[in-house]
Order: C-alpha cells, then structure tokens, then sequence
RNA sequence: GGUCCCGUGGAGCAGUUGGUUAGCUCGCCACCCUGUCAAGGUGGAGGUCGCGGGUUCAAGUCCCGUCGGGAUCGCCA
C-alpha cells in the first residue's frame, strides 16, 4: 500500500511517528502562511498542516492526495473534540497529488445531509458515496451479507448459485426477456427468484441450499422497489414450517444483534393471516401501535342503514379525531376514493357532550347509536371510521387508515422492532375481472405452495377455505421476508395446478420440468426468501432501497450515470434476432418431457 | 394506466394580484491573510427560468401539451 496509516485511526498515541497518507481533500483551510487540510479516506478523515504554501494553493476539494509527515498532538486549545481524530494533526513533509478532480456538481463535504437532489447524486454516484452517510449504507449492507453467510455456513447451507438466463413461466409478475442470438426468435427470461431451481436442487440432494440472489420483476416502481433486487434465499429438504422459521428468526436475530446490540425476542410473536386481517386489516400489520380495528357486523345486524346492511362492518378509533375541521373530514373521503372505495363512512363524538355526529348517525337508530362508542372503542373527543362491503377489501381499507391515523397522530414508536409471523395464509385467492365477477382461482404465494395437513383432502374441492403452509416475516408494517412448505408429491401438484385452471397440458408445458423432478423420489421441502434491500433499508433506517443500492435505477428504470437504457443499433437489433419468428415447432413440447 | 408534488447559474432555495436589469446562501475564479476546523476578507465570472405551444401590450409567474424526477393507487405468485 501507498499509505502506511489510514486517517481515520490516528490518536494522540501516534504521536511522533512518521505517517503517510492516501486519500482525499475534504476541505481547505488557506491563512496564507498556514493551510489546513482536512484529509479524508475511507477511515475518516484527519488533519493536515502545511507550512509550505507553493504545494497546497493549488489544491482543490476531491484532489486525491499522498502525503507524508510526523503525527503531532495539536497545540494546546486547538483541539477539535468533534472529530475522533481531533487530538492530533498531521505536519507535512512532502505532498503529492496523485490526482486532480474538476470542480464538483455538488458540494461532497456535506454538512447538511440529504440537501442534494437525488438524480443529481445518482448521476455523480461515484461521488456521493464518498460522503460518510450513502457510504454508511454500503458498509451496512456488507455486514448484513457477512452476518448472514456466517449463520447460514454454521447451520450446514451450502451456497449455491443458479442462472440468471432461464426461461419465462406465467405466474407472477412480468418477467424481463432477453433475445436468443443463437436461436432466433426465442427469449431468455431474468429469474423473478430461483424458485424452481432451488427446489430442484432439493430433489437432487442438496438438503440445504442458500444462495444471496438477484432477482429481477418488471413491474412499476416504489420507494420500497427496483426491478432487481436482493433475496436471501433459503431451502430446506425433510424440514417444515418451524425449521424454517428458526432459521429465519436466527438470521434477523443475529444480524439486529450484530448491527443494533438488539436482543431479537424469540420466538417471534405469530398471527395468524386471519386474525392479522381482522385486527389490522393488513397481511403484513404494523403492531407497533394498537387501535386495532372492531367487526361491528354483528352490532348492525338488523339495521335500517342501507350501507351497513353488509357482510361485513367494521370501524377504527382516530384518537382525538372530532377536533378535524369539515374539510380535513371530507379530505378522508377523498382519501378513500383514492383507493377506490365509495368513501370512509364516519362518526365524530363530541368531546363535551358525548353526543354521535356526522352524516352517518343521522341514519342510526337511537339503539345502535346508544351503544356505538363503547362497541367501537372509541372515547369523547375521537371520529369513527367505518367501512361496509365485502369483508377483505373492507378490513384492507380500515387497515389503511389506520396506518394514516397512527402516522398523522403520531402513535408509531419509530425506536420498536415489531417483528412477526403471519402464518396460515389461505392458498388461493379470487380472480375477478373487471366488472368485480370471479372467473377462477389464483395462488396466493406460489402454486408450489403445500397445503396444510386439514386442508389436504379439500383443497382442490373447496378453494375459498383452503389454508397453505406459508409464513411471512414482517418488520413494522413491512414484509421482509415470506415463505412456504413446498409440494413434494406429483399428484398434490397436479391438483394445485388444476385449481387455479391450469390444465394438465399446460402445467406440463410451463413447469414440466419440476413435474418431471418430482417423479423421482422428491424429499418434502420447505424454504423463506428474504428481501435484503428492504431489510438493510429498515434496519439502516433509510427511507427508500436506493439508499442501500450502489447504482440504483429512478422509478421510470433509468440508471442517471450510465444513461441505461439506451437504443440499440439496427445491427444489435438484427443479430439479436428480436424481430425473427420463432421456428414451428415449439420448445414447449420439449419441455413437456414425458 | 390513474392521481398528486417538484423542475429558476455548479448545489440548495426565493421570486408578490403577470410589469423595469431574475434575488439570496453555498460553491467556483483571482488576490489578501500564520492556528483554522462549515476559517475569514476584497473583487469577479456564471442563468435558453426543463422543453414546445397558447393567452396577453407584457409570462419564471396564467392555460394546454410534453420530458425528467419523486410519492401514491392499480400492478408486484
């Protein structure tokens, strides 16, 4: 190395060696007859004194610099106890610049974090990263994998990579196609996950399989999504639900311990996708808050009120809420109408008087209105919100609000770790078209998805009750991870398969191959995914997954430094074969195998 | 595909009911300055107001479209 210490570790202890460093100018401090640098790599940053004016003035911030000097503890009230460093300054002997750099888009010695556009930064990645904070984030993530290696090789996985070139199946979200040059007018398409070959890899005796893996969905974009991604993901054969649960919790327990000093509590608390509905009206609640939401359904049996003559009634507590204007109330409905339901039904009570409220009680028998508030749950002083209609889209807008009611009244304890199960998920769920008719069946995880042992025999015959062995890992109101008992048997597949409409020949035409697999002697197996950008994002605290990806991608799929994706040349576009026709027969026969 | 927000020198922002030469902080360039640490001082350069069209005597400002960025609903087994 060019250096012989790095800038950041040197302490009054150093004093009187000898030193050379290597790294980057932060900041000047030109007085004329002295000059300050404050030199930066990726230790931290240290600083320099120069006496010998010719060699620093023509020095700029982001110049890559060596320099060599004796360490010294700093005069007497010079010290800067800001810095780790501060004790001890730097007397150079001999400066070199090793590099210049141009002036900078954006200021990198940031004082002020997260006062640069985005873009900006994404564009000059290279350079935001150098600042401490984006910086911070890398080496979180670096740690995150390191931990999760560590607990996966001591639990006997092996790490085993899969392609990124396969082929395209119809479940689930789009896939990104890449054309074949070699063979003409077919398509490789990018793994959403390695689903399948992780479960062939069980078939073929692996036991126990993990692999950090890039996934890839063509699907729009969120704070919490790009269109490739990080999975952690884990198989296990001759193992079930709690196995793989255990070593889920091991992971987050270790990596929240490492990072955090947090003590993960285990086991973790688990809900079932039921109650999790019912209570939170979410898949994936955050528990770090109560006002759980209350089935009135029962309460309105008999009721005059039209909107309430439904199959389901339910309501949520906004604490304080009948102190919003007429606006801020109407505002709500909009809110709703947003995500398309007709409204958000509501009832204030009075803080004074107790007295219900609202366009709602006016159409309330004197009965039910006696006893509202106390069915509710609710106090003087808070709104009512209610929605009817079909249970799960209702229970989902209640849970909807009731996280925008824990956000606006500031009932989220941002310090909790809420983690848990959702377990018991049902297997499928309806397909509707557009006019809200059910056309058939879809599986809610994946179609490989093992059915619990009560729902073994049914499931195929009665689709609407069938519970699945899947499990999700959720962290404040987000999914980081989710995961399933597998199917092992052909003939367990082979009705999967048919209850969401997929006939036998099409089953064969898209996962033949695993159907295949599975005639020779597949051991039952069960395996979790966890999303790594997420997790890193929450357990780092960030706001978005760019924060935690080197190079991300703005959410119309542009990468601002590279300029990706670009047009490509004719001459690409012929040898790729994008425009060839397919030749006649098939591949799909081919993979039908048998 | 829908809805909302943003776009003004290199960065971050201001710009009134449309009205003279588009303003501020930081950065940049030159010079001064021997103990600063977001150093300080003096002077200077730097702007097609994202782009196109429209309204108007007059548009950074109002209207329409479009591009880019962000959020969100749909979507994401």
């Amino acid at each position: 190395m060019i250096r012989t210490h790095d800038a950041g570790t040197l302490r009054a202890e150093h004093a009187g060696t000898t030193v050379t460093l290597a790294g980057w100018v932060a900041r000047r401090r030109d007085h004329g007859g002295v000059a300050f640098i404050d030199l930066r790599d990726a230790s931290g940053t240290v600083q320099v004194v120069v006496r010998d004016l010719d060699s620093v003035h023509g020095l700029r911030a982001e110049y890559c610099v060596k320099v060599t000097g004796e360490v010294r503890v700093r005069p007497e009230g010079n010290e800067n106890p800001d810095i780790p460093t501060g004790a001890v300054e730097v007397v150079v002997a001999d400066l070199e610049v090793l590099s210049e750099a141009a002036p900078l888009p954006f200021p990198v010695a940031e004082y002020e974090p997260g006062t640069v556009n985005e873009e900006v930064r994404l564009r000059y990645r290279y350079l935001d990263l150098r600042r401490e904070g984006p910086a911070r984030a890398l080496r979180l993530r670096s740690k995150v994998n390191h931990v999760i290696r560590t607990v996966m090789e001591e639990n006997g996985f092996l790490d085993i990579e899969t392609p990124n070139l396969t082929r395209s199946t119809p479940e689930g979200a789009r896939d990104f196609l890449v054309p074949v040059r070699l063979q003409p007018g077919t398509w490789y398409a990018l793994p959403q996950s390695p689903q399948l070959f992780k479960q062939l890899l069980m078939v073929a005796g692996m036991e126990r399989y993990y692999q950090i893996a890039r996934c890839f969905r063509d699907e729009d974009f969120r704070a919490d999504r790009q269109p490739e991604f990080t999975q952690l993901d884990v198989e296990m054969s001759f193992a079930d639900q709690e196995d793989v649960i255990d070593v889920g919790e091991q992971v987050v327990a270790r990596v929240w311990k490492e990072v955090h000093g947090y003590d993960v509590p285990r086991p973790l608390p688990r809900l079932s996708y039921a109650d999790a509905m019912a209570r939170y009206g979410s898949d994936k609640p955050d528990v770090r808050f109560g006002q759980e939401l209350v089935d009135l359904t029962g309460y309105f049996a008999g009721t005059e009120f039209r909107v309430f003559q439904a199959p389901y009634v339910g309501a949520v507590v906004m604490p304080g809420g009948a102190s919003q204007t007429r606006k801020q109330l109407d505002a709500w409905q909009d809110w709703a109408k947003a995500r398309g339901a007709r409204g958000l039904a509501y009832v204030v009570v009075d803080a004074e008087t107790g007295e219900l409220r609202g366009p709602v009680a006016k159409n309330l028998s004197e009965e039910h209105l006696a006893g509202l508030v106390e069915a509710a749950g609710a106090a003087r002083g808070d709104a009512i919100f209610f929605a009817a209609g079909r249970r799960t889209a209702s229970q989902e807008l209640l849970g909807a609000a009731r996280l925008e009611i824990g956000r606006r009244c500031g009932l989220i304890d941002e310090s909790a770790w809420a983690f848990l199960w959702v377990v018991d998920f049902p297997m499928f769920e309806p397909v509707e078209d557009d006019k809200g008719e059910q056309t058939g069946w879809t599986a809610i995880h994946h179609p490989f998805t093992a059915p619990t042992a009560a729902s073994l025999d049914t499931f195929d015959k009665d689709p609407a009750s069938a519970l699945s062995n899947a499990y999700d890992l959720v962290l404040n109101g987000s999914e980081i991870g989710g995961g399933s008992v597998r199917i092992h048997q052909r003939e367990v597949q082979q009705r999967a398969f048919e209850a969401i409409g997929l006939s036998p020949e099409e089953a064969a035409s898209q996962f033949g191959f695993l159907l295949e697999a599975f005639n020779y002697g597949p051991p039952p197996h069960a395996g979790i995914a966890l999303g790594l950008d997420r997790l890193v994002t929450l357990l780092g605290g960030y706001d978005t997954i760019r924060d935690v990806i080197a190079f991300p991608k703005t959410s119309t799929g542009g990468d601002p430094l590279t300029g990706a994706p670009t047009p490509i040349t004719p001459e690409q576009r012929r040898e790729a074969g994008i425009d060839a026709k397919p030749r006649p027969r098939g591949e799909a026969e081919q993979a039908s195998g048998s």
